[in-house]
DNA sequence: GTTTGCAGACCAACTGGTCGGTCTCTTTAT
DNA sequence: ATAAAGAGACCGACCAGTTGGTCTGCAAAC
């Protein structure tokens, strides 16, 4: 920690307090204190205290949306790439806490030169979604009279939900969580013919 | 407007505000300025800017448990129940767009005092929706294995985040929209057999 | 006359950001 | 090989502006 490069250190000290008290509520001093520098080492490595939440909500996104094209050029069926994205998502956010949290939290507060930039990551991730529906709704596994573009705002929105209410060390594993809600996902988009041939929650019982 | 209390002005004024510029780029000088006041009469009618921020979000919340009960009281079936929450839920994103901007965007600034209560009304919303799922399941209507706690949140998610996109001008009426949501609710917790005796999205064609 | 509802000048604290300067390391000239 | 020169990383005292909040005053209501 101490040798790694300050800018490094600063991402990774602020992303800590942004999470425990919010972005409003954590000043440079506090930040530039904790991470054992100054303000000059942060003004040198960031233009604005704003620039620096750029950074963070850009780092993320990226990630996001490369793990999303990843899951869907590992898979070839439309059921497969979105079980695959809905598990690997889920599993980002156990991974990822503190900067989704940040993400959600503050984007709104991203000044508007910045902004534009991750609307725009933020909507392929959304098209992603919405291209997987639609093939699958072409090649008939997924329910012909799907409206595809509400589907995936509701999926979209189920799933960034849980970085809301999920706790690392809960009753539920990341990965129990990820499996269920693909099912949960899939029970909705299904065709009625290959809604037939899965069996669902199979490996728990109602709680 | 104008000869409204003054306690109800600052609240429309500050709400206005806060869904545009966010809560914490909007001072107290700046709503009092909008709404003919002065920092005397904002300071008469609330003891800080954070009280302020809380009588919004608590305002609100109840407003919508009391809905939630509301919807649950006047069916009978669990399937029934669902779809009314559901669908009341989604109306009133449209009715109180700016409430629920600001509650979803701002909550994590209370201050602890406040906290506390925001959360418990929040959790019995939650609760809610819970026991619709297990009476549904009880009673066979929804999946026997469904795990029903993981299915109320990715509804109660689902939902939420609507906020995050919908306009009321947009391309679907909020009506429409809560249809739709409500059928791929259903479609997703509905056992086998009661499955089959719906018709999904007939409504409209895939978009 | 006393309480209530509001006005607006005022303030202490804090904020993001600046700026002159230092220290270290690399490049170049001799 | 060595000295000179330059560049980049970092320091921390300082500043101007803004913020939430207070306080005295005053006019109407009871």
């Amino acid at each position: 920690m101490r040798n790694k490069p300050l800018r490094e250190r600063i991402i990774e000290t602020s992303l800590r307090l942004f999470e425990t008290y919010g972005y409003h509520n954590v000043s440079v001093d506090q930040i530039v204190k904790e991470c054992g520098t100054s303000k000059g080492g942060f003004y040198h490595h960031f233009s604005s205290k704003d620039e620096l939440l750029y950074t963070i909500h850009d780092q993320f996104i990226t990630y996001v949306l490369e793990k999303g094209h990843a899951a869907y050029n590992e898979w070839n069926t439309p059921t497969e790439r979105l079980r695959a994205i809905a598990k690997s998502f889920v599993v980002m956010i156990d991974l990822y806490k503190p900067e989704v949290t940040i993400f959600y939290q503050e984007s709104h507060y991203l000044s508007s030169d910045y902004f534009p930039n991750i609307v725009a990551k933020r909507d392929q991730y959304k098209d992603l979604i919405i291209k997987v529906l639609r093939e699958g709704v072409e090649c008939g596994e997924f329910h012909p009279q799907l409206p595809v573009t509400m589907a995936a705002m509701f999926i979209f929105g189920a799933v960034n939900w849980i970085y809301k209410w999920y706790k690392p060390d809960g009753k539920y594993t990341i990965e129990t969580i990820s499996d269920i809600y693909a099912d949960l996902i899939l029970r909705m988009v299904l065709s009625p013919e290959c809604l037939s041939n899965y069996s669902f929650f199979g490996f728990l019982e109602t709680d």
